[in-house]
DNA sequence: CCCCTAAACTGGTATGACCATTCAAAAGAC
DNA sequence: GTCTTTTGAATGGTCATACCAGTTTAGGGG
């Protein structure tokens, strides 16, 4: 890492002086879309009324958003609104999604990964979870599998259902190497077309899955939810080794 | 994340809309940035200078260097002026780096996510490792723990034999994510003066453990892969938990 | 020469206005 | 009634001005 030097404070989280304004709004609405409360797809309040009801000037709101929308969470258009793109930024490293997208076995080495550390993850969060933990974490169950959803965020409401156990572990760290991986492998995925191995089996299957694991959690049952986290990780890396007989690298 | 390329252009796809002022600013000042007309550690003239030169409102020069700052080219103080950090932008996991530097508990999460990972890289290493893996292993073994080598190269002694492991489990996808880890851990060992941790007794520990595993992998030994390399990170882990004990953050 | 003060910077925020674009409801045409 | 058109409200983008909050720096004591 070449910049591992001086680190000197990108421009964001200074765990020690939030005091620009702006910096505060940006988190209040960063929470707002990473906890579900507002939706990839929908749009923002707009930027008078935000400011009203945070009580800062529209200048602030402007810059907050300004930093999100350079981060890939935003969009905005002139007269139309600003709209939510993501609930989980882009930053995600092109080699590794290269490598990925080029080899489905590096894929199926991504999701292997994945797999012992999600279910790390769901053990530590069973025993770590707080109850506004497991509040967030029965929202956004019901999100990603709500049938009115647009098919087209689907992968992104998976994602935040995974973000959101990765939370609740209390392990700031964790989050973020986690979001990293699926950030890749959510590229991958995009640009490899498997978007079709959602079916009604499928999603099903998943939903079974995901309740499994979150009332696990809920109930603090670390046996319970490392056994479920496996059982879905393994299941959906048994796909894809499925899949990637089918179609030849 | 791992220094790979930096992937801008997330704000606005090009649909020919070069039409908001505020990135045209930003592109002219970038432009200076990227050829070396303004450097990295001088600082850039007054907002309302630039604003001035540019013909355009302080705003949206604002607005431009909230976008870059954002990216990680320039550091704004209030009341001290704006910094000029990179002419390439930042990698984004810098802030990964920071908030291991500043938390000591967020440094045992690190190295708690670091051991499950390790762990199944060891098995996995055991079962697909070559002879050449071997040979460079017990190559790296020697190196780590010839008692001629420098201590100050200790740490990038251990960080290489490690790697090769990772290597030896034939996985690219796992030989990035592990390097990322160790990039920040290190750096973030730097930082924090933990490099004391080396003393007789524990180098002395540190050498069995990893005698043992790469013994076990050189014997295609999974299990017993796994449980050396699982004892060697608990070790570690147990250090830093009694080492945050002592001096609280 | 050093230390301390104060004025002149700097970036950050607030307010109010106006422009350009979008979108949807109201008005009109058929 | 249905379709098209118009119109106006709402939105993001820009501007000007003033003031606040830190930092830097130039003067004056000591």
């Amino acid at each position: 890492m070449p910049s591992a030097k001086k680190t000197p404070a990108p421009d964001d989280q200074e765990t020690k002086r939030p005091k620009r304004i702006a910096d505060q709004v940006a988190d209040q609405i960063l929470e707002k879309i990473s906890d579900g409360i507002f939706l990839p797809g929908d749009r923002l309040p707009g930027e008078r009324q935000l400011a009203e009801t945070m009580e800062v000037s529209r200048v602030s709101v402007r810059a907050a958003l300004q930093k999100l929308k350079t981060r890939g969470y935003l969009r905005a258009v002139q007269g139309g609104g600003t709209e939510i793109l993501s609930s989980t930024g882009i930053d995600m490293d092109t080699a590794m999604t290269d490598l990925v997208r080029d080899s489905i076995s590096n894929l199926r080495d991504l999701q292997e990964i994945r797999c012992t550390l999600e279910t790390w993850a769901a053990r530590r969060a069973a025993t770590n979870a707080s109850d506004e933990d497991i509040k967030l974490l029965r929202l956004a169950y019901r999100q990603a599998h709500d049938p009115r959803r647009a098919e087209k965020y689907r992968a992104d409401d998976d994602h935040r259902l995974h973000m959101m156990i990765g939370r609740a572990t209390g392990s700031i760290i964790y989050y973020h190497v986690m979001k990293m991986l699926h950030d890749v492998l959510q590229a991958a995925l995009m640009e490899i077309r498997f978007n079709n191995m959602s079916g009604p089996n499928f999603d099903r299957m998943v939903q079974e899955h995901h309740h499994a694991i979150i009332e696990a959690i809920a109930v603090r049952d670390p046996d319970a939810a490392e056994k479920a986290m496996s059982n879905h990780l393994q299941a959906v890396l048994d796909f894809f080794k499925s899949a990637s007989d089918k179609q030849a690298t």
